[in-house]
DNA sequence: TTGTAGGCGTTATCAG
DNA sequence: CTGATAACGCCTACAA
């Protein structure tokens, strides 16, 4: 087991100094051709590479990016992620990842872990539980010293740093214009509590739909589930407490979720009360899960771009990296990526 | 902006020499109780944190894990990595994540990028093209570096290095017993060219279990999906090659397929076709993905446990990196998790 | 009890 | 054209 060469080694076996091998390797002209050559054939021969963590210490530059998520086993957040490492790569970038699993302290771990050197910058969702708390010193130290950070959907707007957003307000919208133009008369919205970011602004959108087409929100019709039990407990209460509002509400003929599951979930339960899609009752989703395309039938859907916002987060992330204006006045960019309803069978 | 303190600034600023520093907060004996105090105060005060680069390159260990996978987009994998995260954590690692996106040249190029320095040790699913192409040279000269590799899901049999495999095979052989068990008589296999080794190996749970039963295997009802081609035309294609199946073949009343989709296509024509399930038609596929669980009718499944083989890589490269133990004759385990059959309205 | 020196692997600068 | 030296930040054996 030969362990990796290293420019020292190259030096004894070729007698020459270790300066010599280093410059010979990246083609000075202050080294002579027969050197370069002989320098060069030696390294190929044994596969010489630089060691990464030698050229961080030395550059003070990992060129890694830092990425922390709520949960990985999401297709939203790893969508994300596939746009962050496409972006990434294609500039000389790794990633690595730290998941908070909705948790602040996990959160604050795993970004102190990652801050003390692993990493140029930092790429992040913040979990429920910061959301909840509204603690944000860890990313305010975290950039304090000079360590940029991009936050991307749920994002905080006391928090002075680049981001980038889907037009939730926007996208919920249109979705619930859609369904009224589609002749809904009686839209229910099924959303989150009110401290993620996200639930509430889908809320305010679904909110200027009505207003914008004079019909008066009804109170009844909003259903706030609380997300913060556990996966199954909260699934169950879920399907409760849709068919609740189908039960006391017989008018509904539209209904929009602001996520996938709550979304599918309601088709379900509305089946079971013996509703049939599209015709009794429409239903949209925000989401960009893949349930939405194979259900059935199968479900109109508001596509966040999920991969494009990755994209754009690590670009920003990047850019800032590799200017670094040392304008004491720093200017933040905050990307709003436009939503599209992507047009299934559960609308006309 | 104030950088991140090192030692070097603690000990100019309190007037001692950099290793008095250093030895006073890691609580030293050799250091007076008020040379600590003093340091350790102001340490805290500056929120000082080793600086994890400096210290790989001493200590010769990154404390980080790289995994390669083929794609993030995807339950399975994710749900690997989850584990693996899990792990790695716990034991005081990072994770940073390379993509192969099913290609050779991405593989390959990741790979060096992480070994030269940047982690101590692979998690990798090999990309279809390399099982294609069976070119593992990258692995090879990888190990021989004396870097340790876990290969899971998709391994090589000829490559030496620890494995975490699920039991495809019996996975696949109690899926195709239940049907038979079931009442089906006529069972048809939804498979995977055969370079994918785990394609491969439930086609063969799926043979053994006809055998078991004296079942003749028909080469008509094995159909061979290739499914090189891009994901969109592979999708349209596999709908209507299962529809030819089942226009040929008006007696299958059994359905096994190699994963999510291919089973949920083959549900989706057969009632397209007017077959109602299970009553005419049962159907298993062999995934851990969420598809089949909220599909209309939920898809009996084959459970493959990621993240519990995303945990179990996790743990034998961690070990591996721990004991080190130099010896010449390397011997290599091969973790199997077994399935379980997750049975839904799929079946009867 | 504190400090000095050397080394992890690399590169840049400057001297020979 | 080649080599010695210092530095990135940290740790540790050894010297004072």
């Amino acid at each position: 087991m030969k362990r990796k060469i290293t420019l020292k080694q190259i030096a004894r076996e070729l007698e020459v100094s270790i300066s010599t091998v280093s410059k010979a390797l990246r083609n000075s002209p202050e080294i002579s051709e027969d050197t370069k050559q002989k320098v060069q054939a030696f390294a190929k021969l044994y596969n010489y590479r630089p060691n990464n963590i030698a050229l961080s210490l030395k550059n003070r530059k990992t060129n890694t990016i830092g990425i922390i998520i709520p949960e990985i086993v999401h297709h939203f957040f790893s969508k994300v992620i596939r746009g962050v490492e496409l972006v990434a790569n294609k500039r000389g970038y790794n990633v690595i990842i730290g998941l908070s699993n909705e948790s602040f302290s996990k959160e604050v771990i795993n970004m102190e872990m990652l801050a003390n050197g692993s990493i140029d910058g930092f790429i992040i969702s913040i979990s429920k539980e910061t959301q909840q708390l509204q603690d944000y010193h860890h990313f305010n130290e975290t950039m304090s010293q000079g360590m940029p950070i991009v936050m991307f959907d749920r994002v905080v707007s006391d928090i002075k740093c680049d981001k980038v957003i889907v037009d939730d307000l926007n996208g919920a919208k249109n979705a619930v214009e859609k369904l009224i133009a589609n002749g809904c008369k009686s839209i229910a919205l099924i959303t989150t509590k009110d401290y993620v970011s996200v639930g509430k602004l889908r809320t305010q959108g679904y909110l200027e739909a009505l207003e914008n087409y004079k019909i008066q929100p009804k109170a009844e019709l909003i259903l706030k589930i609380d997300d913060t039990l556990d996966y199954e407990t909260h699934l169950e209460a879920l399907e409760d407490e849709i068919e609740q509002l189908f039960k006391s509400n017989r008018h509904i003929d539209g209904i929009f979720a602001v996520n996938e599951l709550y979304a599918l979930t309601a088709m379900k339960v509305a089946r079971k009360l013996g509703l049939e899609i599209p015709k009794d009752l429409q239903v949209i989703g925000f989401t960009d899960g893949v349930l939405s395309k194979h259900s059935t039938p199968g479900l109109t859907t508001v596509s966040q771009h999920a991969q494009q916002m990755g994209e754009r987060a690590a670009d920003l992330l990047i850019d800032k990296l590799e200017n670094k204006i040392e304008t004491e006045e720093e200017e933040f960019q905050t990307i709003v990526i436009e939503t599209n309803l992507v047009e299934r069978e559960s609308t006309k």
